[in-house]
DNA sequence: TTACGCTATTTTGTATACAAAGCTACGAGC
DNA sequence: GCTCGTAGCTTTGTATACAAAATAGCGTAA
């Protein structure tokens, strides 16, 4: 059995991906005109899985369409930034506490679900594959491992509703991240492991101060690199 | 000009609204499972945009879906009904708090903008239409206007961003107080002015206050009437 | 009787073809 | 010379046709 994610996806998920992974990494500047014959043909696939896709995008925030006049990638204004991280802060140290109770839940009654069990294992896994990127410098791998454990810690909260709250604005943090991991990548990944334990302590007091802690601090960092420049 | 609503919509947009509305007031029951065939027939139009409004309720969360496997209504659990309700306390106080920080400056700075104005009577419609719902007793109309109510708040406000958060989260709203309308529809609908004069007289710390409360009001209602049914 | 495997049907995913709406550019009229 | 209207083109929206995957049902064998 191979890991998941060598499987080959579907294409529309797969242009779906790619589109928004050009979007975040720069190939696709904000306020760019994106049409479906377009991308039809550069994905060598028909037109109606690049609706599809687009759709999905526009639903995460990536691009806005109108009626019969297309798509643009929409732009990253700094006080939407401000108003993500606000919300993304309540959410996430919603996660983090739900997770430590159900953590501690685990243990108490015996022995773990097998469905939490591997979501704490994906976790582990998550962790140890961010901090060799850090070790070896890679941080263009970040922003896709740190959105990928914080979606990690929802699976781990139990709640479908916060996860996919979180899935939601997944993309949009993703953005934000890529944009300032130089600044702050290493930093912010180095506090992970201090979530982590505390959840797994079952300490939810702590586990949500850390949270909460960990993204009042990238938000810091954004806004101090970018609320004077207004690109 | 006639009101905006009278125009005839898309098909797409209008079986995405009349599907959205099928589920919100029960034609289509949680764990209902939904074909393209079939709802492209019913409403007499291809598969094509039926899968556009089927993916867009997806993100919405109204329906669940698997490659090659269907679409099924979602079920709203007590629990995750709960996460709903912290995650828009949070994500409304901040647009109510904003809204009349920004209502402030529209009069300390002369004349307001035309865009706030327009908003503004939007809202004041809105009000007294419910009103008007209210005193007739046509408490099915006020899911709708409840919805358009808190987005209206949140246009307010003037940021884009917690605009679009709110909305992502919108339906799933109308979905928990239509099953709840007929226990607090009345009251929830009068602390309405309220919020309003305090965002008007830009005092911000009650604006955010009242909504707080406003929102953990319907919280309250919403869980005390069916945290023991657990259907 | 029950469990396993195969086939047939249903349903989703994708491609192509056509219709409708919007945008652009050119030309006529003022 | 400028403006308004119109024709052509581009692009999106929708319909139909075909391919791929999954589920359900039936039959066979243990």
């Amino acid at each position: 059995m191979q890991p998941a994610g060598d499987e080959e996806a579907a294409p529309k998920q797969r242009v779906q991906d790619e589109i928004r992974r050009d979007i975040i990494f720069g190939s696709l500047p904000p306020g760019t005109r994106v049409t479906e014959t377009a991308l039809a043909t550069k994905y060598g696939i028909s037109r109606v899985p690049v609706r599809e896709a687009l759709r999905a995008l526009e639903a995460e925030g990536f691009v806005e369409s109108k009626p019969y006049a297309g798509s643009t990638v929409s732009k990253i204004p700094v006080d939407d930034a401000e108003d993500l991280f606000f919300v993304r802060e309540a959410l996430e140290s919603a996660t983090a506490r739900r997770a430590a109770r159900r953590a501690a839940a685990q243990f108490d009654s015996g022995a773990p679900s097998s469905e939490w069990w591997n979501a704490r294992k994906l976790l582990a896994g998550i962790l140890d594959e961010g901090d060799a990127a850090v070790a070896q410098n890679r941080l263009d791998l970040l922003p896709e491992l740190n959105i990928r454990f914080h979606l990690g810690i929802a699976e781990l909260s139990g709640s479908s509703s916060l996860t996919a709250l979180l899935r939601q604005i997944a993309g949009k943090i993703e953005w934000l991240y890529a944009t300032d991991v130089d600044n702050r990548g290493k930093e912010s990944w180095g506090e992970h492991r201090s979530i982590i334990a505390a959840i797994d302590a079952g300490n939810f007091a702590d586990a949500e101060k850390l949270m909460a802690n960990h993204v009042h601090q990238s938000k810091e960092g954004y806004l101090d690199r970018f609320s004077t420049e207004q690109s």
